[in-house]
This record gives structure tokens, sequence and C-alpha cells, in this order.
DNA sequence: ATAATATTGAGAATGATTCTCAATATTATT
DNA sequence: AATAATATTGAGAATCATTCTCAATATTAT
């Protein structure tokens, strides 16, 4: 039932049902936080080649079903946007590599939206997108 | 003159006073903008290694006189710290490529510190540093 | 089933950054 | 100022993530 959703989602933005593709979109689905190309390889018994899962990754993107961004050790991080997927950022533990969703209220993302109005005209120069990204350190001390 | 700036700025922080390393900080200090180690060596009559620049730039980033960051095109861009300079974000022209330095204004930068806090306590997680980076077009024809 | 078309996998290529080490420059000592 | 001890540099090799190429294979259309 899940393959037929996936199926469906592929066809619907034209793309041909390929194993490869379907299995990604699975792990994409199962994962709960953004998720590098390395994972995604090794979550598939090691089957999918790793050129071919960038240039999935990538055909996803365009296709906006995906996010991808850089981790901070400069790795490339996907996370599928689901229906319930909104506006959100992104905490990097650099300790442990954990990537947390993290969620702004309104009121904040509101003044970020007006300072983004306010530079855009100031600069003149048409603002497309942000980021705003928080990096830490958790207590996991099994990374000291 | 300012010779001697740099000479006792890099004396204080513990570094011998090397060719290079003056004609790097010369560089950044006169940059209005951050800068890559491409255009750090073009501007150096090309007689920096790529290595060596390299070198210097982690040098003077352990040794805090510098930030650093990656472009979204992931090259890496340093600006110096001046006595002047204070905590502050980016714009980035993706067309143009042109970095532009961003203030925010008090009471926002309050509101993302208080942020922080919360969701530093809510996640158990030290939050060391944060990014907060606009991207956009600017209206440069000459890149279409 | 066959033909036409698209996708995949393997490895080569690329580009930024890091590493290695002998040659050279800087600093400390006489 | 010369010499010795130490630190830095430059050149190129190595690394690592990502992209490219193209023949083999799978998918879709007929
Ligand atoms: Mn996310
Ligand atoms: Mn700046
Ligand atoms: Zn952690
Ligand atoms: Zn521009």
């Amino acid at each position: 039932m899940k393959n037929n959703n996936i199926n469906n989602l592929l066809k619907s933005n034209g793309f041909s049902v390929t194993k490869p593709r379907v299995q990604i979109i699975k792990i994409l689905q199962n994962s709960n936080s953004p998720i590098g190309i390395d994972a995604i390889i090794n979550k598939t018994d090691g089957k999918i080649a790793i050129s071919s899962a960038y240039r999935i990754i990538a055909d996803l993107l365009d296709a906006d079903l995906i996010n991808a961004f850089q981790s901070p050790e400069n790795k490339l991080l996907v996370e599928l946007i689901q229906n319930n997927t909104k506006h959100h950022h992104h905490l990097y533990c650099q300790s442990c590599k954990k990537v947390l969703d993290i969620d702004i209220d309104e009121k904040l993302e509101k003044n970020i939206d007006s300072l983004i109005r306010k530079i855009s005209k100031q600069n003149n120069i048409e603002i497309t997108n942000h980021s705003f990204e928080l990096f830490g350190k958790c207590n996991d001390k099994s990374h000291e």
C-alpha cells in the first residue's frame, strides 16, 4: 500500500517507477531527520550506486519533492517534503552529527520576513530564500 | 605604518612575521566583503601557493582573527575581524556572487537569542553559534 | 513480444581542500 | 653579524564529495 503511494508520487511527477527511486523515497519517508547520501545507500543493502543516488536526489530536488542542504562537514543532507512539512530550520550537533528539525514561532518568522523585505528593498535585490541554522554540542559523552 | 600594525597583530597572536601572512592580512583589510581563496591569491601577484593560503587562513581562524564560512557554491569565504566588526550576517547574490554584510536590528537579534536559549533547553544541547543567511538575485543583467 | 526510450552502475573526472616533505625563511644564540 | 635551531613555505600528491560518461539494463510504448 505504501508502495502505491510512492508509485503515484513518482508518476505524478513525471518519473518512471524504478527500484532505486522507490527505495530512496521509502528511506526518506522513514527518516525522521535529514539524512546523507552514505546513510541512504547503507539502508539499501548497498544496491544503489553512489552516482545513481546523487542523480536521483538531484531529480527529486528539481521536482521539489525534497529539501537539500549541506551539513557543517560539507556533506549533502536531504529530507522528504511531506504533506505536513512546513518551512522550518535545523539544529546541528557538532559532536554526534545529529540534525534536529526546529520550528520557530510565528512571531519570529514574521519578524524575519519583514527584515528580509527591508533588506531586499535597501539593496535592491530579490531575496529568494534564507537559512537559519543552529550549531551546538549535545551531552552525548561518547564523542569526547 | 599599516605594516607595523600588521606585524604587531601577528606577533601578539604568536605568529612570526612572514611575507605571505602580511600580504593576506593586508588583502583582507582592504576587502569590504568576504573574499575567497582564489581572489586572495589573485591579489598577491600569484606569489602565494594555494596550500599556503589555506594554511594561513586556517591559522588565522584558530586565532580568531577572521570569520570563515562556505559560500552557496561551497567555496571558503573569509573576512577579517576588525575592532569595529560585530556579529552580523550575510546576503549572497546567486547571480553575481557578491556577498553583502547585513546587520539585523537589536530587537530581532534578541528574539533570536531567546529562541536559541529556549531550543537549547528543550533539546538539552549547548548551542555554540548560529547562522542566518539570505540568498537572492540582484538586478545585474550581465549575468543572464 | 519488440522497439524506442529512460535509467542505472561502474568508474573516470572534477574541484575544493588537506597533507607531505624538502627547500627556504625567520628567530634565537653566540 | 654569523650560525644554529626552529618555523614556514611552495609544489605537488592525496583525499573527499560530487558530477560526468557511457555501455549495460530496465521501463514504457507499440
Ligand atoms: Mn528538516
Ligand atoms: Mn561580513
Ligand atoms: Zn549530539
Ligand atoms: Zn548580484
